[in-house]
DNA sequence: TGCATTCAGTTCATCGATGAAATGAGGTGC
DNA sequence: GCACCTCATTTCATCGATGAACTGAATGCA
């Protein structure tokens, strides 16, 4: 590095370097891509030729030649909730040891935004794309044509041809809401309910697993106690907390579908002097890492965000390298994490 | 996109498309970049054509054709940080503005992996770089050889010429810490020091500005109310309140550095039945969404994030587009946002 | 009518790195 | 001493889109 010499305005190419190396651009290539055999001399010469001339490889050109870009695609919904930067963070770790870098695509849980990331129109020409759908749903398959290297996460929304990683949503949530009923609360509520999206989708899975461990104990399912909120933000969680308040007959517990709503929720319950668990208790989903730091501390249900980027970016790696065969559907179990709110 | 026909292992290129359509490749170049007249009959029948083949551009091609990758890079410490997810989820929804995607990567604020972003070994060939460096400070300018169409974030490390967006670090500290002085609070510790990083960090003129303050008060410095914290993660604001609470002088107020080590602060207080701001009051940095909706809400400096984020493209663009001519300093004002907890 | 201009499209070279195949120097074996 | 092989390096074509220059036809205008 010492040396470098600012190249005014001219790019610096592999044959820019070989000339002052002696040797043909080919030759360097060999050097910087470990290929072939090179003299140490020589390779000693290339390499110190780099450095003075501060010569830095053009990937445009070597994605055209090799068809490889070296780049992955993510596409989650919004960055701004726990769950998506935690997810997306662990995904570019994961996709840095393939040698990848990731370009993340906000969707803002948009139709349109999803259905042109599927296009590629906006879709960088990449290795492949790891996609977490919200507004698309079954029928939408055809919109998969020309998408091989793709990897669906979080919503099985398709029925198509893809690879799959999921997470036991409606056991999740039987298990979140079958230890609120094992520990006594009889009212509970849900936070998080969206009847536009599809019955395959989270927030639709999330409340089937609620009703069914309703009816498993013969406790009657109360519309009143089914809060919707299109977005799971923060301010979602707060309103929705309030509404249940203020109802005639509030609830004793309330499971909120992911973390952010319950950390609105709690927000809520603690800005009129009430507390979790013993006023209202409050159950999470997703583990985000400041569940263990809210006041309180947040119950919640671990999706096994891990394995869940790890899974994602291997059956991404398998299909590009051709070795995966027929579609994969990975499902990660759920487990509870019991802390102070409920 | 109706009847798309998938190609199997085939690349649809350009001149496929104008062979389907009766043109040539170039035609079909200018009808998608609309960069030349094209006769609407014909601009339909290579519309058809691409429908048909499912053509998808090589922008890898594109990009060794015109120096440009639409892609910038974004080089922040680490996503898991409320502040830089918000930050980046900003910076990708200005960067969309400009037409660009944006690779993220995270740094891990360690040496070694920002001497490497800057060395552009891990660095796709973007059309720019924003970077927030941590590890790096006034003696690396070295570095900085070879990239022109660079923004820096945060901490003025350089003193070399390049833009940067930065906050007013030593003023924002001195106004939480006056605001806590007229508060009447006198045993006034931070958390988040860091000895390690440079004079001219962030950690370090925001202790500038702490002890300032208390030096425009004549109220002593304590070296035992200063909480050293290597990371600014949830867990290290919550020992350092830890660390505070068993002195046997606690504090009466706690600065922390930025809103997630408050979080851990307040996580701290609540598990040892105390709270803010009645037993210790706890005021942060940053501002980040769920500031608003923290138990109890946050008192804390708003730094500007949506300028920032603005600023920094804007300021990018500028120097891609070649307008740029000097190298520019932007910093933004910060403010103080009272809420409940100090 | 005649010359300039515009329009729609084409031709050709090129961006920079790499796959495939060729070259040539040196070494080995018989 | 000659065929044969290995190793290091070179030559050449190519990936797919686009800038620049060009062609031929239609239009405008004096």
């Amino acid at each position: 590095m010492k040396g470098a010499v600012r190249q005014a305005m001219t790019t610096v190419t592999m044959a820019d370097v070989g000339k002052r190396a002696g040797v043909t651009a080919r030759t360097v290539s060999n050097v910087l891509s470990g290929s072939a055999a090179v003299r140490p001399d020589t390779r000693e010469r290339v390499l110190r030729a780099v450095d003075e001339l501060g010569y830095r490889m053009n990937t445009s050109a070597r994605s055209l030649r090799t068809g490889r870009t070296g780049t992955i695609g993510l596409a989650i919904p919004d960055l701004g909730i726990d769950y998506f930067s935690d997810l997306a963070s662990r995904i570019m770790v994961e996709a840095e040891r393939h040698g990848w870098a990731v370009v993340i695509e906000q969707t803002g849980a948009r139709r349109e935004t999803e259905l042109a990331i599927l296009s590629g129109a906006r879709r960088q020409h990449a290795d492949g794309l790891i996609f977490q759908p919200h507004a698309l749903g079954p029928g939408d398959e055809r919109f998969l044509a020309g998408n091989d290297r793709l990897v669906i996460l979080g919503d099985r929304i398709f029925h198509g041809p893809v690879d799959h990683v999921g997470m036991a949503n409606t056991e999740a949530a039987a298990l979140a809401t079958r230890y609120l009923l094992d520990r006594g609360y009889r009212r509970i509520a849900v936070i998080g309910s969206n009847p536009q999206v599809s019955t395959v989708s989270a927030a639709s899975l999330r409340l089937d697993g609620y009703a069914r461990e309703l009816a498993a104990r013969s406790i009657p399912f109360r519309d009143e106690y089914v809060v919707v909120a299109q977005e799971w933000h923060l301010r979602n969680g707060s309103t929705g907390m309030s509404q249940l308040l203020s109802l005639a007959e509030p609830p004793d517990a309330v499971f909120c579908f992911n973390d952010t709503l319950a950390f609105g929720a709690l927000h809520a319950l603690a800005a009129r002097g009430l507390r979790a668990p013993d006023d209202v208790a409050v159950i999470g989903f997703d583990n985000v890492p400041m569940a263990e730091f809210s006041v309180p501390p947040l119950t919640t249900i671990e999706p096994g965000t891990a394995q869940i980027a790890k899974h994602a970016v291997d059956l991404l790696a398998a299909r590009v390298e051709g070795r995966a065969t027929a579609p994969t559907e990975l499902i990660t179990d759920c487990s509870l994490v019991v802390r102070r709110s409920a």
